[in-house]
DNA sequence: GAGAATCAATCAATCACTTGATTGAGAAAG
DNA sequence: CTTTCTCAATCAAGTGATTGATTGATTCTC
């Protein structure tokens, strides 16, 4: 086997090059959004020239979807932290509220341009391919995660799956809509979210 | 005084060309996002020269500001249309998803075009200064329904006005991402909106 | 009523970049 | 030496916006 150098290598391998383009994009997306990305300032942000920002990743659509690529790769990353074996419905609904939580902290940019690659999918099927499949995964999590619910009794039987998955999901994408004067606290969110599909517990207080 | 002639003006005034230049713009936001919007793209769906909408309207910034207007006013035309003296909560939520349906039968653009300008509204403070205390005047209608029904005991007394709200407009919101394979009923929705925020009925059946 | 003057509106042509992408030469790595 | 990678210069088309001439509508003067 060949040994590593011990100087550092001059070059970056085009998997790091693709990486750090791709981190570049994300960034330049929360500050213009995908309206106002041009291909030269990224090459700038990661410190090339155009035409290596090209050989790396040919177009900009390619370019874009390397951006859609990475950021359903975080959500997997994401959802793979806490095993979900043997809880009830209430349970992982819990464990996604504090994956979304860590979300909020951690990379807070991953909703923002979740939300504007999934709309670009709407209009482009190269996005659209792999964001929305992505966004329904996720949403169909939510629906699994009520059936469960229902069947072991932390849910009410009345909840319909699909549409308490997609007022959750729909919270959680609005609540990053925090640019505006609007507030309402995270954990006020979650508890009110909770309530809604409880069982009552007036007995419990 | 003078009669009106009987032939039509040649030209137009320009208040009638800003509206034409308007709904052209709402049109091609649909088709090709705000990315993807282009002053001649708008001049020829309108039939008049580049310069024409220059005149009309002197930057592409203005002009987007005039389609945030146009949203604007559209919103508040829906929400003069059934008055709410005297009604429970609940009753006025039912009307804001009467509402909602109306949206999303007559003019289903209208979310997507105002989630694209809000959005737009984080990185652009003259878009923001629209559209930001627009969503928030939506949102905080919902605030004030969820206190008076809170009030007027047809909410239950948990209930947090500004989570609730969020959850709401959140939900709508996400709704109109049905472009993907996931669907819920609106029916089901709403439904599940109000169980979600009434007393326990379970006496009721 | 006719013609001139004025202003608003319109146009084709053009400007000054900007943009995604390409080319050919040279540098770096193995 | 070969292959990969990088660069400055360039291409071709697009883009928001401007310019100067013309047209249309209205008002004024005789």
């Amino acid at each position: 086997m060949h040994a590593c150098p011990p100087n550092l290598p001059r070059r970056e391998s085009t998997a790091e090059r693709r990486v750090a383009i791709g981190l570049a994009a994300r960034a330049l997306i929360i500050e213009k959004g995908v309206e106002g990305l041009r291909t030269r300032d990224i090459a700038e942000r990661v410190g090339i020239n155009i035409a290596t920002l090209h050989y790396h990743v040919p177009t900009k659509e390619a370019l874009i979807a390397l951006v859609a690529e990475t950021i359903r790769h975080d959500f997997r990353a994401q959802a793979m932290r806490r095993p979900r074996d043997g809880k009830t419905g209430l349970e992982v609904l819990r464990l996604e509220f504090e994956e979304f939580r860590e979300i909020v902290t951690e990379t807070p940019e991953l909703i923002i341009i979740l939300t504007e690659l999934v709309e670009r999918g709407r209009r482009d099927p190269v996005i659209g391919e792999i964001m929305l499949p992505l966004y329904d995964f996720w949403r169909n999590q939510f629906v699994d995660i009520f059936r469960l619910g229902i069947r072991d009794g932390s849910f009410r039987p009345d909840v319909d799956p699909h549409a308490a998955a997609l007022i959750v999901t729909g919270t959680l994408s609005d609540f990053w809509r925090a640019w505006t004067d609007f507030s309402a606290s995270i954990d006020a969110v979650f508890t009110q979210l909770e309530h809604a599909f409880t069982p009552p517990i007036a007995l419990q207080g």
